[in-house]
DNA sequence: CTCTCTATGTAGCACTTGCTACATGATTGT
DNA sequence: ACAATCATGTAGCAAGTGCTACATAGAGAG
């Protein structure tokens, strides 16, 4: 029975569609059920509870989310300070900042001691680290370890201070 | 009647309390009334709507944070490389974590689009970036300027790093 | 001592939340 | 053709949300 497999990616794509545009906040289940076009009543019977529910449309935000930064690799690594500036562009460009918007949630509820957003923050912040050493140049590992870890720094704060209408502030401390 | 104005600014300092212990999020008018010892009828009574509450605990948690940040003054002004370090320290103070978590919880809601967090987001960024500045030693004012900015860059990637259990890859960043 | 105004309690409303009980049409394997 | 499983609708529940209506105890002013 696959069937059932087929609509439950189905369905969380349409679920990841929502999130990406109104937010985790605005995701409880009766406008979620609307945006996949089924009823809460289904969701529930394809999913667990809530918990699920939010765990497979955050795959699907994910998985695209990976798809959006294999695209934008850089032909070959560079240094940190040819690479950074490169990154703040695509950071500034509209099309992540659905996803950035969402990570801010994420990072507050884990903030909050959640430990369910914990989990996931923390593995999306080391795909990312994983993501920017293989763009980074540098002299030894060590070097590497610690260029990434800047790249990473720097992105953050970039988009926090974005969200509080800082742009201006992060694109002098990055240039 | 200053009786009133008394009594507002005694809940409101409750009200910070509760909000920094337990954050935004736990912050509805139940649970606020009972950590100020009285009602959410009286919260009401004292105050025009949520809004107006949130706003005044907000304005409480500002207070004392400047506090913190005041007494937190280096002796005298420091170049970048020098200061970075050590407010990264104090950035991993415990004391501090409960600001920290509101932040994020505000830049969240920020993002989000809420214009009230976004106000509210923008005026503390700000405050901060002159505070750095202050504390900053600099060649001329627009090395102090990119200084200040990278300053706020650094905290706030380190806060969000944090935020989702990745301390240490912000620590290494920093040093 | 009355009278007015402040402070407070009790109840409730309309709405949203995640989730469930019950029924019933639709499919499917035998 | 029939029994069993799947899929789905309708209705609801208990808890929580911001907020309000109504009543009333108490204090202070004349």
């Amino acid at each position: 029975m696959n069937k059932q497999e087929d609509r439950r990616t189905a369905i969380a794509e349409r679920l990841a569609d929502h999130i990406l545009q109104h937010g985790l906040i605005a995701s409880s289940l009766r406008p979620l059920a609307q945006a996949a076009g089924t009823s809460d009543r289904m969701l529930l019977y394809y999913f667990e509870d809530k918990a699920e529910i939010i765990a497979v449309a955050l795959q699907a935000v994910a998985g695209r989310m990976a798809g959006l930064m294999a695209a934008a690799v850089a032909s070959e690594p560079l240094p940190y300070d040819q690479l950074l500036p490169k990154l703040a562009v695509l950071l500034s460009d509209e099309g992540f900042w659905p996803y950035m918007r969402i990570w801010l949630e994420i990072a507050s509820r884990a903030a909050g001691g959640d430990p369910f957003y914990a989990k996931v923050g923390e593995e999306i912040g080391r795909g990312f680290l994983a993501w920017g050493r293989a763009q980074l140049k540098a002299e030894d590992d060590e070097a590497l370890d610690r260029d990434a870890a800047r790249l990473l720094l720097a992105i953050e704060g970039g988009v926090l201070l974005k969200s509080i209408g800082l742009g201006d502030v992060a694109a002098k401390a990055i240039n």
